[in-house]
DNA sequence: GCGGATCAC
DNA sequence: TATGGTGATCCGC
């Protein structure tokens, strides 16, 4: 046999992301030697490479780095102080929340073998030219989601590839939602196919276990759906995440709410396992020794010293497995962007490519009206047939949401770019402003369409914090409360530096942390919602803006029972919309 | 504010 | 033959 000429880490990333995540098949190495192969000369491959070695060359930098603090440094002492900080979180742990993770197995699949019985028991895949989701049959053979097509073929030649079906995925997730929803009104989905909930309430309630409401819970989404669902129950959702993985498929783990039991368990977990440490940090992080978050205590002193470049705080809460153990459903007023992109067969001719860049900004439009935002920085993305992504980005002092303005800019950033060989064009739009409301006649757009514009007279009409003051003052409510209740975001990991120091020691219902000086907002009581909302940047325009037009929906429809519906629906519209969108040409079902 | 990178789903 | 789309965050400048 030939020796290869990759590297193990090119290997590795070239058998995709998913890989590492989940348990690795005992002949995996095979598998990743035929995925290496089949990939091997393809510019796909080349670009992963050039990634690979420039990873490599960044590790070799931050291992003389390390060298050089470590070197000078008594590590001794710095240990000590790590461990002072330890002690200090293990003070503030949290164990009287009973969070639960659920997720669906194999969500597409099973919908599918549902829908088609014949599909049953056999390899197949969900997806077009990459793998969405792949039966449990042909993961045997290595197809994993977000492989090739035709390099899950090699791996399985019976595959069998199956188009989504997005409709009927649409109706199952929104059946399941609503089921789990019975257990906590504020569950929080995290995609189509999982979410979080806070049961205690229920458990205390109903006068039941968490182990038998979980276990009603999946036997009521089995009995209504068909579908099977895994769970982890925990004191808070980053374990939870990692417990509902525990027992898949159709199982659920119940970690011990206990502190040294939880030290335990996070000892010999893969770092990889942790949510917001993906390929590279893993990478990184095995560099200097760290492979499970056991490793993380072994290696304190270091982290310390490196805390810029791998976030010490965020790695010690990891190692005692400490988290959020708040559970909130998503708000609309906290989207940042809304944006499309599209890939088609790498293209040169200007006009082709202008097509393409018209084509993404019809769809944002539609998007954009349907879901009612408009915003003032636009942002190209384009990727060139070497798989080489490029961004660039121009703010307007307009609000910009019709297919024409969004396409002139476009063009006005691309232009200049070109000639080039492009295989995705996509545009995003942030800076966002919220038109929401129940008429758009009577709603907010009437109000401030044009209270931005620089083509408006009455410029910088906006409402200002004086206004705010006086919608607010006079329903006597703003005021800064006991704090934020929930804080620390479910959000990805900080990779920097954060506060040793709390800001506050009031203790309070879901968790009692400390917020980062430095991440530090300020926050408002909505006297409409009575929920708290960032003040700065327009956000809280924006949300009482929306906020008030839903109230005068609720009014309108004078339904009690309605209004909580009614309040909740535009954010769940966002977390839907996230997903539904997730493959193009799907949106309706398959042909 | 911009551009690159990383990450989740 | 052939490797997705949406959205968020962080860092360095």
């Amino acid at each position: 046999m030939e020796p290869s000429q990759e590297t193990a880490s090119l290997v590795k990333r070239l058998a995709g992301p998913s890989i590492g995540k989940a348990g690795l098949a005992k002949d995996q190495a095979d598998i990743n030697r035929i995925i290496a192969d089949a990939s091997k000369g393809s510019k796909f491959y080349e670009n992963e490479k050039k990634k690979d070695q420039e990873l490599t060359k960044k590790i070799e930098q931050m291992l003389k780095l390390r060298d050089e603090l470590t070197s000078g440094a008594d590590m001794q002492k710095v240990e000590a102080s790590v461990d002072q900080l330890l002690h200090k979180l293990e003070s503030q742990r949290d164990l009287s929340q009973t969070i639960v993770h659920f997720d669906l197995d194999s969500f597409f699949a099973s919908v599918e073998v549902l829908n088609n019985p014949e599909l049953g028991g056999k390899p197949f895949a969900v997806g077009h030219t990459v793998v969405s989701t792949a039966s449990y049959e042909a993961r045997k053979y290595g197809v994993r989601s977000g492989m090739a097509s035709f390099i899950a073929k090699k791996l399985c030649p019976e595959l069998i590839m199956v188009s989504h079906g997005m409709s009927e995925y649409s109706d199952m997730s929104h059946k399941v939602m609503a089921i789990c929803k019975r257990y906590d009104p504020q569950m929080c989905p995290a995609g189509c196919d999982e979410g979080y909930l806070n049961i205690t309430a229920y458990c205390a309630e109903h006068d039941m276990s968490p182990d038998a409401c979980v276990e009603h819970l999946r036997s009521a989404v089995y009995s209504e759906t068909k579908l099977t669902v895994s769970a982890g129950i925990a004191p808070n959702t980053m374990l939870a995440k990692i417990c509902s993985d525990k027992n898949k498929p159709n199982g659920q783990f119940h970690l011990p709410f206990e502190s040294e039991a939880i030290v335990a368990f996070m000892g010999d977990l893969s770092i990889r396992r942790v949510q917001g440490i993906g390929r590279v940090s893993e990478r990184l992080l095995d560099s200097i020794g760290i492979k499970t978050c056991g490793d993380i205590f072994t290696y304190r002193a270091t982290l310390s010293l490196m805390d810029k470049q791998f976030g010490l705080m965020h790695l010690l809460r990891t190692h005692l497995g400490i988290a959020s153990n708040s559970v909130q459903p998503p708000q609309r007023e906290e989207r940042k962007s809304i944006g499309a992109e599209r890939t088609f067969p790498p293209l040169g001719d200007k006009q082709k490519i202008l097509e393409k860049l018209h084509e993404v900004c019809v769809e944002l439009e539609s998007d954009m009206e349907e879901t009612q935002w408009t915003g003032r920085t636009i942002t190209l993305k384009y990727k060139l047939d070497t798989f080489e992504v490029f961004t660039r980005a121009k703010s307007s002092t307009r609000w910009i949401s019709k297919k024409e303005d969004l396409f002139a800019i476009g063009q006005e950033l691309l232009l200049p770019e070109l000639p080039l060989t492009i295989r995705l064009i996509g545009l995003r739009v942030t800076k966002l402003k919220d038109l929401y409301g129940p008429d758009p006649s009577i709603g907010i757009k009437r109000f401030f369409d044009t209270a931005n514009g620089s083509s408006s007279p009455n410029k910088k009409r906006k409402l200002s914090a004086s206004d705010q003051e006086i919608s607010c003052e006079t329903t006597s409510n703003i005021e800064d409360l006991p704090g934020p209740t929930d804080d620390e975001s479910s959000n990805p990991v900080p990779n920097g530096l954060e506060a040793t120091k709390p800001t506050s020691t009031r203790s309070r219902k879901p968790e009692s942390k400390p917020r980062p000086p430095s991440v530090e907002r300020e926050r408002h009581i909505c006297p409409v919602c009575e929920k708290k909302v960032a003040i700065e940047n327009d956000a809280f325009n924006t949300h009482l803006d929306s906020c008030l037009s839903r109230e005068a929906i609720r009014e309108a429809q004078a339904e009690s029972s309605a209004s909580a519906e009614s309040r909740t629906s535009p954010k769940q519209g966002d977390i839907w919309e996230r997903w539904t969108k997730m493959t193009p040409g799907s949106r309706n079902s398959r042909k």
